[in-house]
DNA sequence: TATGAATGAGTCTTCATTCAT
DNA sequence: CATGAATGAAGACTCATTCAT
C-alpha cells in the first residue's frame, strides 16, 4: 500500500491561496488544523511536515516560518489545540466534587460530547499518550492530565473511605478506566462500527452505555451475584 | 533531545553473537523480540530497522535477510507474536458462552494476566489499533479482533434480550469497553502509577478493579440511583 | 579496477554553482545534460544518481528535487533530449516521400550529421534500444521510432512494388539497416578508429560511405554479379 | 514496473538440484548459460549474481565457488561463450580472401545464421560493445574483434585500390557496417517485428536482404543515379 | 510574508562477498 | 561440493531545515 500520499483534500491544489482565503492571518490556524488532524489520523511520527503543508495548501518552508521547528509545531498543537479541549472537559468537574460518582459520570458525558464534536481528539490522545518514550509533548500531556486526574481522584478516594462507592474499585484507576471507556471507543469507531448491531450507535448511545456501566459499577454492591474470577 | 538513540541494551555490543548460545537459530527470534518490544514502546512508524538490528546485536542487512521487507517484518510480528497471544486470551471464552457476564469478566482477567506477563502487548495493541491509516497489520488485527468480538457479542445481545443484563448497555460496545478497561490501563501504567495511592496497584488489583466495575455494571439495575447526565 | 568513480569533470568541485552563470535556472538543464551523457557512456543501469549529481556539481538530493524519481529522470531525458533530436532527423523526411531511395539517403545524412553534433545520441540510442527488458523508455522510444519507421517504410514498399528498388530487399528491414549503418558506427567510433586507415574518417566520410552503400544497394540490380551465399 | 524479479524459469525451484541433473559437473555450465542469457537480455550492469544463481537453480554462494568473482564470471562468459562463437564466424573467412566482396557476404551469412541459432549473441554483442567505459571485457571483446576486422579489411582495401569495389566506400568502416546490418537487426527483432510486412521475415530473409544490400552496394557503380546528399 | 532552491543526515533496501560448517 | 548466515558498502529516496530573494 502506498504510504498515504500528500494529496491535498481534493480542492485547493498548491496553485493559489485557498478556501476561506481568510487573508493570510488564518494560515497559521489552518496549519495547526491540518497538523492536528493528520497527527490524529496517521500518528505524529508518520506525518511529514510536507504533508501538513500540502494539506493546508502551502509550502513546507512556510511551516518553518510559522513554527520554526518540528518540535515547536508539536508544542503548538498541544498548547493551542489539545490543552484547551482538556480544560473544557475537566474544569466544570470541580463543582461536582460533592458527589464523586456523579462527577465521574459528568466528566464522561462531557468527554464524549466534546470528542464527538472534535473528531481528531480521541485519536490523538489515545495514540500519543501511550509509550513513555518519544514525542516530547507526552510530558506536557502528562502534566495536563495528571493534575486533572488528581482533582478527581481525591474525592473518589474519600467517598470510598466513607463506604459510598464500591470498595472493589481503585480510585487511582478510575481516571484511566474513564478514558478507556470513552476515548478509546471514540478513537476506534471505524473498527467496531462494523460489528452487528453497531451501525446505530451514536455518541448519545455511547453516553448512555458508559453512564450505565459507570453508575452501576461505582454503586455499592447490593449483592455481588457474579463471582470474581479464580486466580487462574 | 536526540530522538531515542539506537543504544543496545547496555550489553552485547555487535562484537559477537549473544545470549543463550541457542546457535544461530535464535537470531530470527531475537529480532522478532526486539521488533515487537520497540514497536510497542516507540510505535511502529518511529522504529527504524537499524534500531531493531542494533538492539538484537546484528546488522540491518540481517533483518532483511530474515524478513526481506519492512512489511514482512510487520507481518511476522503480527502472525508470530500478536496473534498467538490473542488466541490464548479468547479461545477459552467459548466455553463460558452460557453466562455472558461471567465470560466477559473471564476474558478481562485473562487479558490482564496475559498482558502483565507480556509487557509489550498492551502498548502494541493500543498504539497500532487506532487510526484507519497506514500499517497494514491493522487489517490483520481487525480480522483477528473482529471475529473474536463477534463470538462474544452474540451471547451478550441474547442475554440482554432475555433481561439478564443491564438494558442501558450496548452489546456491541462491550468489547471496546473491555479493551479500554484492561489494555489501556496496562499500556499507561507508567503514567498513572505516579498518582497518589497507585504505587501498590499490581495486576491482581487491576483484575479486582475491572471485575468489580464490570460485574456491577453489567448487572440488572436494582434501582439506578444515579441520574443520567442532562443532554448538555 | 574501481567501478568508474564519480569524479566530476576535473573542474567545478561542489564548491560553488558553475558555468555560464545562467542563474539557477540552468541547474535542471545541467542535470539533464549530465544524465544524458552518462547514460550514453556507461549505460542507464550502470549510472548512479549520485554520479549524475556529482558531474553537475550538486547533491543527489537535488536530482530528486527536480525529477522526483529515477524513472521520471529517465522520462525527462527521453522527452527533452532524445525525442527532439529524433524529430529533427525524421520530420524533413516527409517531403521526400516521392523518391524513397533519396529519402532514405537523406535520413542517413541528417542522422549522421545530427549525431556527430550530439555525441551522446548514438550511444544512448544503440545501448538502450536493445533488450525487451527493463528501462521504461524503451516503450517511449519504440513509440517514437515505430511511427517514424512506418512513414518511411510505406513509400519504400510501394517503390519496390513498382520495381523501382532492389526486389531482394525487405522494406521493413531498411529502417534497422539504416540505423545499423549510421548510429552503430557513430556509437563505436572509439573502437574502429584504431583500425588501419580509419584515423582520417570523419562524419562526412561516413556520410559518403553510407550513401554509397545505400544508393547502390537500393538500386535495381543491373546484373547481380555476386552470387548469393550457399545455404550454409 | 517491478525490476524483473529473480523467478527461476517456472521449473526447478531451489528445492532440489535440477532438470538434467547432469551430475554436478553441469552446474558450472548451467551458470554460464544463465549468465550469458541474462546479460544479453537485461544487460550486464542490471543483472545481479543472485538472479543468475536463481535461474540456474542454485545458491549465489555457489556462483562464487565456481567463479570467485563477478569479474571472473564476466571473463568466463567472454572466454567460453562469446569468443568461440566469434571464431566460428570469422575463421572460415580467411579462405575467401581472394574475393573480398564474397568474403564479406559470406561473413554476413554465417553471422546471421550463427546468431539466429544463439539468440543471446546479438543482444550481448550490441549491448556490451558500445561505450568505451565500464565492463572490463570490452577490452577483451575489442581485441577479439579488432584482429578479425584487420584480416577482413586488408583484402578489401586492396580490392578497392585495384578498382574492384565501389570507391565511395571506406574499407575500415565495412566491418562495422556489416555488424550494423546483421547483429543490430537480430538484436532488435522484438521491435521491428511489429512493423507492417515484418511478421514473415526470418533469418533467411535477413540473409537475402543483407546480401542484396551488400552485393550491390559493394559493386562498382555503373552510374550513380542517386545524387549524394548536400553538405547539410 | 512566502517561496524555490539546496542540502546533510538518515532510512530502507540490494548486492557482492566471505566464512564456518 | 554446497549452503545458510552474516556483513560492509553502496544506491534510491525522504525529510527537516536553511537561506537568499
Amino acid at each position: 500500500m502506498p504510504p498515504a500520499a500528500d494529496n491535498p483534500p481534493a480542492s485547493r491544489r498548491p496553485g493559489r491561496p485557498a478556501a476561506a482565503k481568510a487573508g493570510n492571518a488564518g494560515q497559521r490556524e489552518q496549519l495547526l488544523d491540518a497538523a492536528t488532524e493528520l497527527f490524529a489520523q496517521r500518528g505524529v511520527a508518520a506525518t511529514a511536515i510536507k504533508t501538513i503543508a500540502t494539506h493546508a495548501g502551502v509550502t513546507p518552508a512556510l511551516v518553518h516560518y510559522y513554527f520554526r521547528d518540528r518540535d515547536q509545531l508539536l508544542d503548538a498543537v498541544v498548547d493551542e489545540r489539545l490543552q484547551p479541549l482538556v480544560e473544557q472537559v475537566f474544569l466544570p468537574a470541580a463543582a461536582d466534587s460533592a458527589d464523586p460518582a456523579a462527577m465521574l459520570v459528568g466528566i464522561a458525558g462531557r468527554l464524549i460530547r466534546t470528542a464527538a464534536a472534535t473528531p481528531w481528539f480521541p485519536g490523538l490522545w489515545i495514540r500519543e499518550i501511550v509509550g513513555a518514550d518519544g514525542q516530547l509533548h507526552q510530558r506536557v500531556l502528562q502534566k495536563i492530565a495528571m493534575q486533572r486526574a488528581g482533582l478527581v481522584i481525591a474525592p473518589l478516594a474519600a467517598a470510598r473511605a466513607r463506604g459510598e462507592i464500591n470498595p472493589g474499585l481503585e480510585p487511582a484507576l478510575l481516571m484511566v478506566s474513564l478514558i478507556g471507556l470513552t476515548l478509546l471507543p471514540l478513537a476506534t469507531t471505524h473498527i467496531w462500527r462494523r460489528l452487528p448491531g453497531a451501525k446505530a450507535i451514536d455518541s448519545e448511545a455511547l453516553v448512555r452505555h458508559v453512564s450505565a456501566l459507570l453508575a452501576h459499577g461505582l454503586a455499592v454492591s447490593p449483592q455481588a451475584q457474579i463471582a470474581p474470577p479464580p486466580s487462574a
